[in-house]
DNA sequence: CGTATCTATTGACAAACGTCAATCGAACTG
DNA sequence: CAGTTCGATTGACGTTTGTCAATAGATACG
């Protein structure tokens, strides 16, 4: 079996023509890319995409004052990561007191996760 | 069921202590959010997620003269999302004559497809 | 009421990003 | 060889990002 018979473009093109049409075209619209792109990029840093997993895998909601601790960044620079996770819809908090407590909105994974399996 | 119950910090903390110690830790260590983050980064922009969603849909390997006119962006910014996601590792590319055909690496998107399920 | 604690916001800065126009290099065509 | 085509690279640009120090705002405590 050889695959070069699947490659499209065999000729130049003569003139002023592109080379070639599509021949295959995304599943995907452009409104599911961009929800879908925005939550990778939300994902796109370590700390973030480690912030998402310690909460998803806990049962409850986490206290600001619990996360902190576990990266070597600045609070105020884990502020700005979760106000980013909050932006993407990926995570919700709650303010109880003196605390801040955020959990992950699971469905806002959905779509990426389905498009990536 | 009163929720409240699993929220940990209850009262301010005394003197200069830090209000509480981690009670939940990442199950990702370091190496692994950095693999995932980046390969999520990658997928962080509509353009680049589409070209893996064309790519990943068709069984051979896709010309990038088929791939420009999809989007609304000219050669040489496609060019560069291509070579950020050959940098990602997420695809790879094989010069034919003058054709450059691109396919997708699933290998690559497993990691963190298994993390977001 | 004054002070301490926890979190969010602001401002600053360097680095990275997305984009285009222009150019380069390789390879094909005539 | 001369001209053309496809794709990558370069340089420039404005924007966004990740980070910190400093500060603000809300709440609790004494």
């Amino acid at each position: 079996m050889s695959p070069e018979l699947t490659l499209t473009p065999k000729q130049k093109s003569p003139n002023g023509q592109p080379c070639c049409e599509p021949v295959v075209y995304p599943d995907v619209d452009r409104a599911e890319a961009e929800r879908m792109s925005a939550i990778a990029k939300a994902l796109g840093d370590p700390i973030r995409l480690t912030l998402v997993d310690v909460l998803r895998k806990h049962a409850g909601k986490v206290c600001v004052c619990e996360l902190v601790p576990l990266f070597d960044v600045s609070q105020s620079t884990l502020s700005h990561h979760l106000k980013k996770l909050r932006d993407a819809g990926i995570v919700d908090s709650e303010r109880k007191g003196l605390w801040a407590y955020y959990y992950v909105n699971p469905e806002e994974l959905e779509e990426l996760s389905a498009w990536l399996s």
